[in-house]
DNA sequence: GCCAACGTTGGC
DNA sequence: GCCAACGTTGGC
């Protein structure tokens, strides 16, 4: 079992928007590194929580769990889609993804702000300078920590 | 292969 | 809205 986070932009899709619809691709990832993480070792059943980013209270929402296999992310190929890649060949797909499941809504925002003071979540990914991975594996005990802060 | 220019992310 | 940090692109 291993552990992720996965960011999201509430304006665009939030922790609420995947408890409406319990089920969701998590399309639009178009880094290579996050890619290879959804590609190469997410299984099915593995828990993740859910970030919400770029808002006025960025922080760990929810959690969720991997749905599915990793498969073609359909956005690349929509002409109309903000995630559009031209240059991606639909005979061998540039950029995968994964279903996600609704588990449950964190009973707050634990912050950005709030874990940055956490001398236990030293050395975590997200909290790391620079880092910008919108899909990111955690530690079990930083996983566990975080849970501990509610 | 180098690297400057450009685009994006995302906190503040 | 600003801007630091980082990734990608493309000329050479």
């Amino acid at each position: 079992m291993n552990y992720w986070l996965m960011k999201s932009e509430p304006d665009v899709f939030s922790i609420d928007d995947l408890k409406r619809v319990r089920v969701e691709p998590w399309d639009g990832i178009r880094n290579y590194q996050a890619r290879n993480f959804m590609r190469d070792e997410m299984r099915i059943g593995d828990q993740a929580f859910f970030y919400h980013s770029n808002c006025d209270e960025p922080g760990i929402v929810g959690i969720m769990k991997v749905a599915s296999k990793p498969y073609p992310d359909h956005t690349q190929f929509e002409p109309d889609s903000r995630y559009h890649d031209p240059k991606s060949d639909p005979d061998n797909p540039r950029w995968i993804l994964v279903d996600v499941r609704f588990v449950r809504k964190l009973k707050r925002t634990v912050t950005l702000a709030e874990m940055r003071r956490e001398s236990e979540l030293e050395g975590m990914r997200l909290l790391m300078r620079g880092n910008r991975l919108s899909v990111m594996p955690v530690d079990k005990a930083h996983w566990d920590h975080i849970l501990g802060m509610l």
